[in-house]
DNA sequence: CGCAACATTGAGGGCCCTCAAGAGGTGTGG
DNA sequence: CCACACCTCTTGAGGGCCCTCAATGTTGCG
């Protein structure tokens, strides 16, 4: 890939992608044919550190598949920063929904690393699934598993306090390493607290909660956890 | 259609659809063999008012159109009742993505209204699907607004305090109503409270806040908006 | 009428936000 | 090497929003 660097340069720097794209995170095993054709359609992006992805209110013409980095996505404000409403690690989808729905983004995003970025432009995409009915079915299945997942944390939001959304969370971050109690947490605190509705100050004191209680034992930006049934039983909730 | 009482009956009534099921709603404008495909496939099922249409941890496998009535998904805690955290008004999607994703149903749903469903089986449509990718993407679009909608909506919980999502709440509710500032609640207001992440006794307090202010006239069941603006205004932040 | 369900209103309190100050870490420049 | 700026996290104090509990008013129904 040679790509412009977007630091020095203006324009947003696109080209077609030379590699092969981490498909199968995005959308699960695919037919070699069909994960060719997206390849093929796909449009490379590389974005610097802290610069802006996209915008509110913009067109959203592209889905975005971040390939590598870390991004956040949520409403910036006014000398507040942009208070992250979901932090994206790559390789998964940055942008899957809202291209197909409406014609304008409804978030603000930032790089929080330099990305790595696959852009496909949905209309040639909705011709590309009229002719190949299974890639539209990945989509189908990656767009309910984000609203499951979308309809998992709402509810949270509405039925849970602090305290066991924390532990929900840390629960859910214990899935991904399989047998391990030790998780690295790989955003900044003030970050995770606004991704779970909540103030970096409330987190703080959360954390601090389930250390006096024996649950997890917090040394900086490592969190050891010593009752996982604890946590869980706090969660449920 | 003949249907059995599933009062007086314990298994669920199902049979085939006689009529013609309102797609353009649920999935908008179809080809017509496509819509006949879907109409072949779908079985029909009534449900009686207060009955449990699904249950958190049953297997989900099929898609529910809700093809007339009112029913309400939440968690149903014992001695509390369900906690509604969506009112469904048919015609609309009341299960659409969990049975693409999920092979268990993630909340409950209770009939506040007699129902008539129309249940599409999960495999046999994605084949049919396979077949018919125009469908494809239909399903593809809907699966798109479902996600919009959860994202706003959990922007709103994290963000919004309760005055400020009542506000939003009444002026979606206007957008429905083409040029009407009279609004007759469709639902109890303790189920808009649960909707809106509060409770009753809340919702009632910014009832009576947004009547003081003049934005809003209240009587029982009937809202009259006043001032659209200031709804606006409020709901904004 | 009596009963049941819902909505409203008030009192009290808890959760969590806001504001402010301090500690620790990191990069820059003198 | 240190001073300084800057960022983040932490901790405390105070207060506001909203939940909980309880009582009352209203509506619909047998």
């Amino acid at each position: 890939m040679n790509l412009a660097d977007p630091v020095t340069e203006a324009a947003p720097a696109r080209s077609r992608a030379a590699i092969r794209l981490p498909w199968p995170a995005l959308l699960g095993s695919l037919a070699s044919d069909d994960a060719q054709a997206l390849d093929a359609m796909a449009q490379s992006r590389s974005v610097a550190e802290g610069a802006q992805v996209f915008s509110r209110g913009e067109p959203s013409q592209h889905l975005i598949a971040l390939v590598d980095g870390q991004a956040a996505c949520g409403w910036s404000q006014p000398a507040r920063g942009l208070a992250a409403e979901r932090i994206v690690h790559g390789p998964a989808w940055l942008l899957l929904a809202r291209p197909f729905a409406d014609n304008r983004h409804g978030c603000d995003a930032v790089a929080q690393t330099r990305l790595q970025l696959a852009e496909l432009p949905v209309e040639p995409l909705r011709a590309l699934l009229l002719r190949r009915p299974m890639l539209a079915l990945r989509f189908v299945d990656a767009l309910a598993r984000e609203v499951g997942w979308l309809g998992e944390r709402m509810h949270e939001l509405m039925h849970k306090d602090a305290g066991a959304r924390l532990a929900a969370w840390l629960c859910t971050q214990l899935q991904g390493r399989h047998a391990q109690d030790v998780l690295r947490l790989a955003e900044r605190k003030r970050d995770i607290a606004s991704q779970l509705g909540m103030t970096p100050e409330t987190l703080s004191r959360m954390m601090r909660n389930l250390s006096e209680r024996g649950l997890i034992a917090v040394s900086g930006y490592t969190v050891r956890v010593l009752d996982p049934g604890g946590l869980q039983g706090l969660a449920g909730v």
